[in-house]
DNA sequence: CATGAATGAGAGTTCATTCAT
DNA sequence: GATGAATGAACTCTCATTCAT
């Protein structure tokens, strides 16, 4: 494939995220993603099958990119609570966007497309949050900014707390408030005073 | 709408209950309900308009029977402790049930018709709920078995990790023992000894 | 049949006659007119097979009906010329009126069961019409109140006319200038003056 | 759209408009239109929405081709009287015919989709034949071939009655002598003698 | 590579008509 | 007679997918 065939199959994916991200998965059909690329009929065929292939490298690409957002933040010069406070309040922000966002679309790939399955992208991103929050949690308890018994365990329980967020967020609805206060017992119960 | 005509909108509510359980909602159509109830095309929109409207039907006959089980555990002799790990249990079974859950179903249909709306069972649900485990926790707490800032708070907490639990399990999956880990932190966190 | 029955067919067709004139003829279903009359479906087939009975009966019913009116009309004491300035009134008020009006229903009905036919009631209608009008002329010719050379064929005329100013009037509109210069047109060839 | 697809539409309107020649408007569905034209069911709707979007452009195709023939007629050499009594033949002969004609699926259009509006075809076409029958009027009185008062009137007259005959001829039927009838009457009210 | 016309399967929906009660 | 549930045919419309150009 030219360099050429690079671009263009880029171009569809970046258009395709924003139909998904507009439709959810199974709403998108393939005409949908033609008319949103302005291109043939035909012409996706030539690069994708079907909507969960295209629906996959649009994840892929995502990932990708939104690696380099979290490392950004980490290398900055701050206190483990600071990070985390940091990160607890960058997936407020995202959960109560709902607009913009692929959750919805991710849900139902991963409803119709049943986990167990290796390239589980949205595990490996669950999984590396916990690593993440977990190294953070020990950092803050090494310097004495955080009380924890089991790292690990506070570290995956955060990541269910804030999973439960964001499907309340795209089903029954969740106020800023409600976040906070969640956010606020997450660092409670890490031993810090708001 | 006779007698008869009764226990045939029940039939097909029950009928189509088990395709949303196999199928989510959206991949549902009017024709997947006509041959699993097995009657005739027309005779179904005798009863129903579209697979929403079914759909509401079958989530509304669900959460009438499902009050009963509740009740019939609380009213059972027991210590706090007891019935909210017994509590806890049910919602472990039933969510790494995974099969017959209509779970992925719900999730799909709110996603589609979002929330603000008064009629959110799903929200109705969560609320009661809330209520239900924080009751819980005050007599807990009254009982000396447990430990408790801010009860309301805490019983939104266990439910947001229960929400992720389940999401988690229709989507990167979980263990039965990842379930058991969030259940002993949570009864840990009100001073529960294992 | 028995008297009860007699009664239901009339509300039927009087029923009926309200939905044909709201919907024309090709547009009426069996359905409608069920509604309409706030019978069961089954009902209906008892006094009628199809739409197009259901529109012939009540065709006669009105035929009878509007007889009536007509030879009320000119029993009355009046010239020939004032006789036939009401007809041409009446039915320029008819075919203006457009609403409540059977015409299109009627015309519909006979492009798809097409003339020929002994029971073509609309041409039983347009020639005792043209017959009315015929004596009417006659009468006036010899009052002195019209002058005219050959009444069957003038009178024919008329009714070919007002014909095209009903056709007219339900497809690219008439106004009620126009059907007035229509009848001064007539009278002045009949050499009346204005 | 390319020049073979514009080919694929002519065609599409040609035998959509035998179509509509012999089942009128209202009975005609898509799927007719499919049928006659042996193509695939979706491929008729690349073309066209419904029924109606394609009857309007059937007639507009038909009033672009029958304005030439009128034309025709008129640039020959001949009296104001040939040329009115060759155009009044035409109108015999179109509205005996009955076969191969729009007249019904015209008039079923125009009655479901009233007047008023600018679009009407039927409208137009009624004016212009008005226009050109006054010319021809006018012409002749100066040539001394016509005597009339009122040239537009009449000419308005004249297109009634031919409407009139046209709308009995698929109602309650019209024979050859009926026609002729009254096309002497009207060349007599203009002072010509059979 | 790219296009877009064409196909045909399949979903939604409406009704005429029947028939057990 | 009367009811209305039930059936199935018929239509509308949309897309995934193919293929000649």
């Amino acid at each position: 494939m030219g360099e050429k065939s690079v671009q263009k199959k880029k171009f569809i994916l970046e258009t395709a995220r924003k139909v998904f991200v507009e439709k959810g998965f199974k709403n998108v059909t393939m005409k949908d993603i033609v008319e949103a690329c302005e291109i043939s009929r035909g012409g996706l065929y030539l690069y994708f099958d079907n909507t969960a292939q295209i629906f996959l490298e649009v994840l892929k690409l995502e990932s990708e990119e939104t690696d380099d957002v979290f490392s950004d933040k980490i290398t900055e010069d701050a206190t483990a609570a600071d990070i985390l406070v940091l990160f607890l309040q960058e997936q407020k922000e995202e959960l109560l966007r709902r607009q913009n966002t692929l959750t919805e679309a991710v849900y139902e790939y991963y409803f119709e497309n049943h986990p167990t399955k290796k390239d589980n992208v949205l595990k490996k991103q669950f999984d590396s949050a916990v690593k993440i929050i977990e190294k953070l949690i020990e950092v803050g308890v090494e310097n004495g900014e955080f009380y924890c018994d089991d790292c690990t365990e506070t570290a995956r329980n955060i990541m269910f707390v804030l999973e439960g967020l964001k499907i309340c967020a795209h089903t029954i609805g969740v106020t800023s408030e409600a976040v906070d206060r969640e956010i606020l017992h997450i660092l409670k119960n890490l031993g810090v005073e708001a």
